[in-house]
DNA sequence: TGTGAAGAGTGAAGCGCTTCAAAGCAGTTC
DNA sequence: GAACTGCTTTGAAGCGCTTCACTCTTCACA
C-alpha cells in the first residue's frame, strides 16, 4: 500500500531487513536461518506486502510450483468431473494445477504437453489421446508424467493409473448378449485424427469371442455431433438392437437420435452409457451405465504426483474398475417384424 | 536431435551463425535485420530445434504472449462453452489461452487475476462474480481487463461486454405472467459467499412491476445442488407455480425435483430456462429457453483483446441480448383445487 | 566529395529470483 | 590452543531472454 508503485522484490527486503538477498530468499522458504532471522525476514514480506514472483522463480530454480493436467478432450464429461476434482484436490500451499485441453488432437496433446515442460511444470497427468504416439519419451524425460485412463507405453511414464476398459467392455457386451442382442454398435471417442484406440481393439475382440455382429464407430462427444452420429447408426439396415457408448455424453446422442427417428429407447433399443453422468437419470428412461471410482482415482493421482516431485520412485501401475447401474435402458431386442 | 542434450538457446544460435544474441533475438521476432540475416537465423534456429523460453522471454519483456480467460464458475455449462470458444478463438500464432476456474468464490477471482498479472497476461478476459468487489482497480492497472457479463465498475475496466439481464429477465417474468402466473421463483447463480447479485435486483425489481410474488433463492449450478434447491421450493405452500432459472443447468435441477415429487411440466409447474444448453431439447417436455448470440460474443471478445494489448483504446462497452426460445416447458398455472 | 539519415549489428545491463562455493562463527573435541 | 564440526550468512554467477544506447555501414542526395 505504501512505498513506490513498483512492488517490492527480494532487494527491497535485504535492504530493510539489512540481510543479503540470498538470506532473504532462503529465509523465506524456511531453508537456513534462526528463527529469529526467519521471522525478521517473515515480517519485512508481510509489512512491505512481498509477493515471490513465480516467473523470476520459475526461470532461476527450474521448477514452477505447478502441476499440468492434461485432458484429452474436455467436452466430454467425465473428463470434465475427472480436471475439476484433480484440480481441486491437487491444490495445496505450494502447489497449483494447470488445467489444459487437448481437444481430441494427439498432436496438439504433445505440444502442449512440451509447453508445459517450458513453462517449468514440476509434473504432468495426462489422459493420452493416443497412446501409442510417439513422443512423449524426451517429455517423461524432462518432467514426471502421470499417465491416466491408458497406458503410454513409450514414455517410460512415471507412474499410470490405468482403466480397467477390458472389464468395462466385456461387462456392458456380455450385458447386452445375455438381454438377446445379436446386432450392436459400440460408440468410441473420436480423435481428430483417426488411431488404433485401445477400446476400439478391445470391442472387436470382446465382441468376437461373444458371436456378436459389431460395429465400432468413433463418435464426437458433443450432443449435435453425438445425434448425428447415432442417427447414422439407426439408419442402418439391418438396425442395431443394442449401442454401448462409450461415454455418457454420446449416450446422450443416442437418445436424441432415437427421438428423432420414433425409435423408442429400452423397446426397440437398448442403451448402455459408460461413466455414470448426474444427468444420466433425468432422462427418460435413465440411462444404465457404469460408475468409477473418482474419488480413490484422484486421492492416487495426487498422491502420485507428491511422491513423483519429491522423491523419484520407480515406475508404478495400478487399475481401477468399473460396477454396472442397471437403470431400464436394457431390454431384450424387439421381436423381429 | 542431435548435439548435447540440453536445449539450444539464442546463446547457441549467435555461436552458430557468428550473430550477437540481440541480433539473433531482433530477428527471430522479425524486428531487425536484412532479409538475409532473418534467413540465416531461421535456418540456425530450425537446425538446431530452438524453441523460445516462454518464461525467460516474460520475465524479460514483462510480457508472456497469453491472455488469462476467467470464469466464475465453469460449473455453469453456458460458461464451459464460452470458456471452449474463446480458447480457441484467442489461439494465434502469438497468442495463447490460459482458462482459469473461479469455482464461484470472489476473492479466489481475485487472486487469481493478480496470478495472471504475476505471470505477464497481457490481457485478462473475466467474467465477475462480484461486480462490486473491490481490488480489481490495482489489477486493472497492470493489465487490460475486459469483462463479460456484468460491468466492474470499480476496476475501470477496459472494456466490457454486458449481457442484457435486464431484457432477458423482464422477458422471462413478462411470459410467465401472461401466461397467468402469480407466484414464481428466481433461481440465481450461488455465490460462495452471498453477495448482492445485479440478477436479484432486476428479478426483484421487475416481479414488483408485474405484480408477482417472487421468491429469488440463489442455487448451485451442479445437478445434485440444484435439485436439492428445487425440491426445497418445490415444498412450499404456496407452491409457486412458475420457476425461471438463470442457468439451463439449474432448470435441470427442477426437473429432477419435480420428477421426484411427482409435479408435472408443464401441467402443473412452469419452466424457463437462460442459455439454451443442448441437453434442453432432449428432456421431456423439452425446455423453454433464451440464446444469447455466442459467436458474435466471442468475436468481439476477442478483437477487444487484440485492440487492447495492441494500442491503449479507451473504454468500450456494448451489450448483447437474449432471444426467447419456446419450447414447451411453460403453461397456464394449474387451476386451484 | 562530403553529409546525414536510415538502419544493421553489438555489448552490456537488466528482469527477480535461486544456488553454489566459500567465508564467518559459534561450540566441541583432542 | 589447534583442528574439527555444523551451522548461518554472503557474494557472485547464473537462468534465457529483451532492450537500451551505441557504433558502424551503406547509400541517397546536395
Amino acid at each position: 500500500m505504501s512505498g513506490t508503485g513498483r512492488r517490492p522484490t527480494l532487494k527491497d527486503i535485504a535492504a530493510d531487513t539489512g540481510l543479503s538477498m540470498a538470506a532473504v530468499s532462503y529465509a523465506l522458504r524456511g531453508l537456513h536461518g534462526t528463527p529469529e532471522t526467519r521471522q525478521r525476514v517473515q515480517e519485512a514480506a508481510e509489512r512491505l506486502g512481498y509477493q515471490a514472483d513465480p516467473v523470476a522463480r520459475a526461470l532461476a530454480s527450474g521448477r514452477s510450483g505447478s502441476v499440468g493436467v492434461l485432458c484429452a478432450s474436455l467436452e466430454d464429461l467425465w473428463q470434465q468431473r475427472l480436471a475439476a476434482a484433480l484440480g481441486r484436490e491437487l491444490l495445496a500451499p505450494d502447489r497449483n494445477a494447470w488445467i489444459i485441453d487437448s481437444a481430441g488432437d494427439a498432436d496438439r496433446q504433445l505440444e502442449l504437453a512440451q509447453h508445459l515442460v517450458d513453462h517449468r511444470a514440476d509434473a504432468i497427468v495426462v489422459i493420452p489421446i493416443d497412446p501409442a504416439a510417439k513422443g512423449w519419451a524426451p517429455i517423461a524425460q524432462q518432467a514426471p508424467v502421470i499417465a491416466i485412463g491408458d497406458a503410454l507405453p513409450a514414455a517410460k511414464a512415471k507412474s499410470e493409473v490405468l482403466f480397467d476398459n477390458e472389464l468395462g467392455i466385456s461387462t456392458a457386451l456380455r450385458r447386452l448378449a445375455e438381454a438377446g442382442h445379436r446386432d450392436v454398435a459400440v460408440l468410441t471417442p473420436s480423435r481428430r485424427i483417426e488411431i488404433d484406440s485401445p477400446a476400439k481393439a478391445i470391442a472387436e475382440r470382446v465382441a468376437g469371442e461373444l458371436k456378436l455382429n459389431a460395429t465400432i464407430t468413433s463418435c464426437p462427444h458433443d450432443l449435435t455431433g453425438a445425434t448425428e452420429v447415432a442417427c447414422a447408426i439407426l439408419r442402418r439396415t439391418p438396425r442395431p438392437t443394442g449401442i454401448l457408448a462409450l461415454a455418457d455424453s454420446m449416450a446422450f446422442g443416442v437418445y436424441a437420435a432415437a427421438s428423432e427417428l420414433g425409435i423408442r429407447v429400452p423397446d426397440d433399443l437398448s442403451l448402455l452409457g459408460y461413466d455414470d453422468q448426474p444427468m444420466s437419470q433425468l432422462l427418460t428412461p435413465p440411462l444404465s451405465t457404469f460408475r468409477w471410482p473418482l474419488d480413490e482415482l484422484v486421492a492416487d493421482v495426487v498422491a502420485r504426483v507428491t511422491s513423483a516431485v519429491d522423491t523419484n520412485r520407480r515406475v508404478r501401475r495400478t487399475t481401477v474398475v468399473p460396477t454396472l447401474i442397471e437403470r431400464g435402458s436394457v431390454a431384450a431386442p424387439p421381436a423381429p417384424a
